[in-house]
DNA sequence: ATTAACATACATTCATGTATGTATATTGTC
DNA sequence: GACAATATACATACATGAATGTATGTTAAT
């Protein structure tokens, strides 16, 4: 039953999309390889053909995802038309909105954000990944630093800090919204949301 | 060997203890019964002696917790001293600031913020834990009302918001702080991070 | 005497990993 | 361009270990 190298490719992408949407529903270690096998209609003997472990297939989804999204805040940095900070804040809203649309990015989010857990098996992708969060999220400094230099925040102020505070009301947002959807319409909420957040950067 | 009643007291005690420990570094599912056994010097026959299954001490931990924080929030509000605002403020700091002290908060919140993944079978508690979580929560809407009462913040604020808005911020930031400690200088920086976030409710 | 508070032993299930089978794409050779 | 040789892309079968749940044994408090 050999396939053709592009039949190779298919099932490879099915195994990682049944992947993403079962650990996302279930969390990683409460789902089987036998479970992952069956979603994308295939067998186990596929699965360890393509990937030698589950943790092999969570790293390979870190992989498939992480590279998109610093390209698109790299694109978003380039663009030089408003100020930075309103730059920033719309990039926030859409990143949010995108959320509630894409069916694929949520569950990446939530697989990253809630299901991370890095032990026993997965100990040891652990820094790895990190790094490669921390290397994109530091992406976010380049935009308080522009303003900076713009003279949009005070000069007292630390792009680095202001970049941890905005990551981490992000990251709560979307945790709470991934954790129980009901609790925050983020289509209706997340303008007011964050438009809200960033009227402490105003200077006055 | 039966023991006295302060003695199974005791080996229940244990058994959460030991439970929370593990379940805060490794992740409920990753963690087996005799783990929690041998780490409280019982067997599992005491584990199954005292709770149905793992899910049930997973429940027991969810009652051993959040009374105490519920209680906590409402002492802080009734004390009537200073601008509601500057209490919730205050509140907020500290909450912080005893995460980086209290191991056992630390575990508390750890597993509760990170390691929560209701499936299969701790589905049964989903409903419960997260209504008693609201629950909870919403008291943090008082300190807003409160405010805009005293006319701390303007007419068109809605309490409900933010306190949606607080809320995350604080997750995002805990959140991250449990998910790699070396990211945040919690001690040093939590007055900052809430003092700079609450300027964005300042009248001017 | 009875039952609470466990410890021990066992039976079963489930997930993982590996070994083996197999059909067909692909590659090299003429 | 035909044909064999080989490697690829899986499926199937099996062996192992770990975790759970339960049944039963034991001891001392009540």
């Amino acid at each position: 039953m050999r396939r053709t190298k592009e039949d190779a490719q298919k099932t490879y992408d099915a195994i990682l999309d049944s992947a993403a949407s079962l650990f996302a529903r279930n969390g990683i270690s409460n789902v089987s390889l036998e479970e992952i096998a069956k979603d994308a209609s295939v067998t186990r003997g596929a699965i360890y053909w393509h990937f030698k472990s589950k943790g092999h297939i969570f790293d390979a989804l870190h992989e498939r995802i992480f590279q998109p999204l610093s390209e698109i805040i790299l694109q978003n940095l380039d663009s030089e038309q408003e100020n930075p900070l309103q730059l920033l804040s719309n990039l926030c809203v859409e990143l949010l909105l995108d959320i509630t649309k894409d069916a694929s990015k949520r569950q990446t989010m939530t697989l990253f954000l809630l299901h991370w857990n890095y032990t026993g098996d997965l100990a040891k992708y652990k820094e790895r990944h990190l790094a490669k969060k921390e290397e994109s999220l530091k992406l976010f400094s380049k935009f308080f630093e522009k303003a900076k230099a713009e003279g949009n925040i005070p000069e007292s102020a630390d792009p680095l800090f202001l970049t941890l505070s905005v990551r981490c009301y992000l990251k709560g947002i979307i945790i709470e919204y991934l954790n129980n959807p009901d609790s925050i319409n983020l289509e209706e909420n997340a303008q007011q949301l964050i438009v809200q957040f960033f009227k402490q950067f105003e200077t006055h």
